[in-house]
DNA sequence: GAGTCGGTGTGATTTATATCACAAAGTAGC
DNA sequence: GCTACTTTGTGATATAAATCACACCGACTC
């Protein structure tokens, strides 16, 4: 029974586009199609790392444990490889992911993977790049975390997942206000409080889990001046 | 007058050990080695990226404007590329990179650093391996900063300059109290009083620029409960 | 329907750390 | 050497946010 088809997969990476019609038949032959449902985890910290993850459909967290709890480094979107540094940097997974919706995710042997970027230089070309936006936003989110107060990083959060996650201003939040503490660096109580905050000046509109931007402009101002 | 050769640089980085003498030769010929002193400015946040910077020799800061001032996002020692990110991620420089020590960087045209990628395999690789190397340390220090206080974010920084940086239990510290609190995350102040108190419990010995670690032991220790 | 449980909102209190303020010590320029 | 400027230490105060505490609300189970 075939599991995938990497060939005509709808869902293919900027990198693997690169690939010729060989490179993509030993893909499928070295690769794994999983799916993954809500709340389940794709890979996990200290485990051994055998495989590099591609988020074929889906959201998920990336988060690691830290002095107090767990971190959630980022929340990341299809399409997207989600391990290249924990299996290209170190033997062992340096974070975690698990999924926030139902998700799928192609497991690619490492050898395989290493191999690519051996022989196909595009291919190459376009993990560098990816690997390369994903540290610029992170130095971003790490400079705005470090400075602002929880006001701004929550405002900062919710414009984030809105545009680059849901691309909508009304969106069903997969995370917990616990997580989202975890993810804004703050606490759950904080995040409550200014989420109520932010509804009663009509800058939000929300009901536990459905989350609604309504004036945009001034969410962005709270965001910036931190 | 020949600037510098770079078939027999003495600092290669393990990337450029991959090139072959025909790729080095023309390196030699699209690239650029600039010295700096101690404070200088090797490529500014904002401006337009038009190379990429390897450090061949000394320590930088890379940093980064933020809503209330500058963020020290990382110090870096030789040798090591500097701006990749912001080189493949974008067009203009996402942050600046400043010379703590003098220093000799090379700066490469991108898009022979881009042709390399497409057309040596080991060269892109090693590429890959430095920027996950990257990423993990700023999880690492990422989720640290925001979950441990003070106390624990300083001493975590001293050894990580102790053991990264210097290799020695004792150097001179490139930094100022200030720019160490914008690397750790606080205020220079706190710093400061933190400084005092290790010091009053003989676990570091200081003069304002010369710090040695004399109990590493309890230093990792107060880095690790927070 | 009663009972458990994870998630949530929100007030009261505590606490870590920023900020303010100023003196002392270095450092650079002339 | 003197002057001006930056850096540093440290006490007093202010404040943002964590923590504690408790009530509430679904969603499940039995």
């Amino acid at each position: 029974m075939k599991t995938h088809n990497c060939k005509d997969c709808p869902f293919k990476s900027p990198a693997a586009r690169n690939l010729t019609i060989e490179e993509l038949e030993v893909l499928e032959q070295h690769s794994a199609l999983v799916n993954f449902k809500k709340g389940e985890v794709i890979f996990k910290e200290e485990a051994l790392s055998l495989n590099v993850a591609y988020l074929r459909t889906g959201i998920v967290k990336v988060h690691k444990k830290g002095p107090t709890g767990e971190k959630i480094l980022r929340i990341m979107k299809a399409p997207t490889y989600l391990g290249i540094p924990t299996s290209m940097g170190d033997k062992i997974n340096q974070f975690s992911a698990t999924a926030l919706v139902d998700t799928s995710v192609c497991f690619i042997d490492t050898v395989l993977f290493r191999n690519f970027i051996f022989q196909n230089g595009k291919f190459a070309y376009e993990i560098i790049v990816e690997l390369c936006r994903n540290e610029l936003n992170d130095y971003e989110r790490f400079t705005s975390q470090s400075q602002k107060q929880v006001h701004g990083i929550v405002a900062e959060t919710l414009l984030c997942m809105s545009e680059k996650i849901f691309e909508s201003s009304q969106f069903n939040f997969p995370l917990t206000r616990s997580e989202l503490g975890d993810l804004a660096g703050t606490s759950r109580e904080s995040v409550s409080r200014v989420l109520t905050e932010l509804s009663t000046e009509k800058i939000i509109q929300f009901n536990t889990k459905e989350i609604s931007i309504l004036d945009k402009e001034r969410l962005r101002q709270i965001s910036e001046k931190g």
